[in-house]
DNA sequence: CTGAAAGCGCTTACAG
DNA sequence: CTGAAAGCGCTTACAG
């Protein structure tokens, strides 16, 4: 019933040890090598991976934990870290923090049970409690968010920059008062923050800033207190997909017209942003680029341990739409 | 460095059984306990799971392969699956097919050797090479999509009532000329077509297929040279929630006014279909619950592997939105 | 190139 | 309740 490498050995009429090397990249003559492959078939044998992860102690698995599987964002950085993992032949377990500091924890106790070569990881906060400790076994390689600065290979966006680029888009455009709603437990979304208020300033211009947990839900319901008022901004800034389109729902709600009532201008190149009448202004990430980049980090961190800490910093990409038309003169 | 189970027993001064046991759910005394939770605790230890495997003979593992995680209805149903298994002490394999078969043998291969509990599944045909086989060494649920008739659990929707629902739908509100444009691939997309077409004979109309592969993109290509055509319907049916964005898009491109100039009704009731104007009128699936049942039946094939095969039926619920409103009278 | 033997780090009958 | 010993299914020095 259940085959073992010895049921090969037997019907192949060699050692196990023959039957192992034959499978892997072992010195096997042809002939046994023939004979092997012929016996598996046969048998249909299936190596046991957890007996083959014990004893060889390399368990060609890398750990991706993501603050938030739901946010298109991390899917298309999962899809990059796994096309780039399964051709290097490792597996990739997929982890969803949904920005729980336990959950966190959790799964960064679980990466060390697994044993895992390496992982990949978004943060729920700069001072993660896993990454402050430092007392990882295995290399880490940070996407999205910084860590505790130059304790960790990183890759992630050139955030102040981004923030910048759409406070500037907008002002040449036509638009003062400028709002940002960002997210307030990232790093990510302090620095786009910062980038906000810098450029908001350079202009002479007064920033106005609230955060919100980052979900579309609670983007909804401060949006909509925030823009129910009469003062409101004239265009908003958003820090992530997940609040654009929570701002989105508010402003339909309240019956504001976009952007003659309200201009916005947000991140994330998602499927529907173009969708959505006018079409939505954002920066768009390279994501693909991002999970590529955190492999190769990843990959080169494993083969040479000693080397410095390096960050990658990517650029975003404006995608104007009609979200930040020209403001109709006063 | 690397803390293993004997240098916890030592520490704790007992043998490595009794670290065994009260690590796990042997009994112990509560004394030996304390000074084995002591000794993890000072030593750092996190116990090797790859052997733990092995040894015990039990993964607590499931696999779930599905067709595009790209898709929101996949992704919101592994995150109810994974909910579920965690609630149970499992992990969660999360594969991604890609729709292509050759991917899903391969993942079906890794399933066995990680030597699975149990497998949740959507095929990327109903005659999928894995499961015709038949010679899997666990146990499979089917989602979403059907397999080899009574081969296997299955939890899926009401297909051919959805199709009819959304066909009667759109002819109570003034529709005549209604195609339908559905994935080519999956048992899915043939059941919601065959509901259609149904409806379509019952009401003395003719049916207007076009299939195409279950992606956004082909449903643009697609879409759009249908649509360009002068005798174009009146209204179309549209088989999932890529295709239904596809389609949308292509009318954007060629200018047509919904629902005045073609009236849309869709599948999965995502994020982004509410904001789209005037809304866009789909039949949501209750992703949540296709998630758990599939796991409660996992659950009892394993406990009682004898059973006979079950297959939950679970139906849509339709959200009217202004993608469908009333035909203007000619 | 090939095989006999040891051992990866655990868990679990088996005795006591 | 506790410990000594066997063994899960592989891979890999070590000899030949």
């Amino acid at each position: 019933m259940k085959v073992g490498i010895r049921d090969v050995a037997r019907a192949a009429g060699v050692s196990t040890a023959t039957v192992s090397r034959a499978l892997g990249r072992g010195p096997v003559s042809e002939a046994l090598r023939e004979q092997v492959e012929e016996a598996v078939r046969a048998t249909g044998y299936r190596p046991n991976l957890s007996a083959r992860r014990l004893r060889s102690q390399a368990t060609q698995t890398i750990g991706l934990i993501v603050a938030d599987i739901r946010n298109p964002f991390f899917t298309a950085v999962s899809r990059a870290v796994e096309d780039a993992a399964f051709a290097s032949g490792m597996r990739v377990i997929l982890c969803n923090t949904d920005e729980d500091p336990a959950r966190e924890a959790m799964y960064l106790r679980l990466m060390e049970e697994e044993r895992v070569t390496g992982v990949i990881f978004a943060p729920t906060g700069p001072a993660s409690a896993g990454l402050a400790g430092g007392d990882l076994d295995f290399p880490v390689v940070l996407i999205d968010r910084s860590g505790p600065p130059g304790a960790h290979d990183s890759v992630i966006l050139d955030n102040p920059a981004a923030g910048t680029a759409l406070v500037d888009h907008l002002v040449s455009r036509g638009y003062r008062r400028i709002g940002g709603l960002f997210g307030s437990t990232s790093s990510t979304a302090r620095e786009r923050r910062a980038g906000y208020e810098a450029a908001m300033l350079r202009h002479g211009l007064s920033p106005d800033i609230r955060t919100v947990a980052p979900s579309a839900g609670a983007a909804e319901a401060e949006a909509g207190r925030w823009l129910a008022d009469s003062g409101r901004p004239e265009a908003l800034v958003l820090s992530n997909g997940l609040i654009l389109m929570g701002t989105v729902r508010a402003a339909r709600t309240l019956g504001l017209s976009i952007p003659d009532d309200l201009a916005l201008a947000g991140f994330d190149n998602e499927t529907w942003t173009d969708l959505v009448e006018p079409g939505l202004t954002v920066i768009e990430q390279p994501v693909a680029e991002i999970g590529a980049q955190a492999m190769r980090l990843l990959f080169e961190r494993i083969a040479h341990p000693g080397q410095p800490v390096r960050k990658v910093v990517l650029s975003g990409r404006m995608v104007v739409r009609g979200s930040t038309r020209a403001r109709r003169s006063v």
